[in-house]
DNA sequence: ATTTTTTTTTAGGTTTGTCTAAATTTTAGA
DNA sequence: TCTAAAATTTAGACAAACCTAAAAAAAAAT
């Protein structure tokens, strides 16, 4: 089954909401995808009659099983195509994923595992998020936010959380890279602001909104 | 500026057949592009309207410089892409030019020189046809129609005219590759077919209408 | 030079994915 | 519990890209 760029933006956004909290409603995913709610509740219609989402009207909504399975198919397909993009072609990691949202809707899947095999069958792409295997199957991550660091903790960046340019932007600013060991110097109470020292060089601010974006890995 | 993957499709199309016939008309773009000739009205409108067609209702049509600067653009992409396809993925040069069709829709230029570079500047696609720079320019070929070739005349093939699945199953059953040698044996006056010799090892029969689908390089 | 055929365009309709505005349902507040 | 607010859906409209059927123009044939 083949579907069309815009059924495959909303089956992903459905699935990434998932992740966060179980129930997704309508107003989030307006927000998410920038339409209107009342063009959710069309599309929601259309991917019930396709079977990919269990919705009642006014009840919610949620992937269903073969929901799942695409899902996984469009972020194998993104993710490979970003690491295709950071490693080969040497784009820096906060400029794949705008690049690779286009390149994700490309869905034939020999393409897909040849790129895999050729990229010799990665993991994790370049913001730290596993990479689905043919089957669906990821690896799963051990990691816990920066915010939620104790005093004087410490670990390394592994992902970043949301890969929106603004964020992106902002990381690659401060220099906080997939890989840099992350100290935490001091945590203020007036803002949850935090001073941290990255790779034991430089010593930065961040606001606890960017702290809670950024994954630190508690193993390794 | 940024196009639609039809406008994209309409643009590419009139600039192949422009190659053969500069007078290009309705019947035949129709033909082409497996559509209806009021469908191709309707968008022969619509690039009017964007400067990229100089046309008039009923006088016929061709590319503005724009047209042709954009069809050059996409014609980058789609034999860069086969490039990579065949030469990293290691696809046969037969399978490449479909999942080309979808990826040469994906137009970030800073991708496109990046790919480039990663794939060393080619000259040439898979297919022996040439790849234009980023200024659009591209390598004059030089060749003659296998029909053309003369009785005991060799060659060696440069590139395939057509694209289509039809034509690649023939070619690749028959063992036919860019750069493999051929020599004329014999030339049937009854249909115009011919015995030829590949690489001095086999001996094939062809059509006189596939013969008119390969190029043979004068030159080398 | 007409007539016939072919090509091209126009007119009006369909589907996909969006929108605005209004109606409905659910949730929250008093 | 009744009412106000928020969320959701429905109704109807629009643009893009296609279609069919009919009209108009150009080309070919007699």
């Amino acid at each position: 089954m083949k579907y069309s760029v815009s059924e495959e933006n909303y089956i992903k956004a459905i699935y990434h909401l998932q992740q966060e909290a179980d129930r997704v409603n309508t107003m989030l995913l307006a927000s998410t995808l920038d339409t209107k709610p009342a063009s959710i509740t069309d599309m929601l219609k259309k991917l019930k009659t396709k079977r990919l989402l269990d919705y009642k009207p006014y009840y919610g909504f949620k992937l269903s099983a073969e929901g799942n399975r695409v899902a996984l198919g469009i972020i194998r397909r993104h993710r490979l195509w970003e690491f295709f993009l950071a490693e080969k072609l040497k784009f820096n990691w906060e400029e794949v994923h705008e690049i690779a949202e286009d390149l994700e809707h490309v869905s034939n899947k020999k393409l897909i595992d040849k790129l895999d095999a050729f990229l010799g069958y990665p993991k994790f792409d370049p913001h730290g998020d596993p990479i689905p295997d043919q089957d669906g199957k990821i690896q799963k991550e051990e990691h816990v936010l920066l915010s939620e660091l104790k005093l004087k903790a410490q670990g390394r960046v592994t992902k970043i959380k949301s890969h929106s340019k603004k964020i992106m932007d902002l990381v690659a600013h401060q220099q906080i890279n997939i890989g840099s060991r992350i100290t935490v110097k001091k945590v203020f109470e007036f803002d949850e602001s935090m001073e941290i020292v990255i790779d034991g060089k430089m010593t930065k601010n961040i606001s606890q909104q960017l702290a809670k974006n950024i994954f630190i890995g508690n193993a390794q």
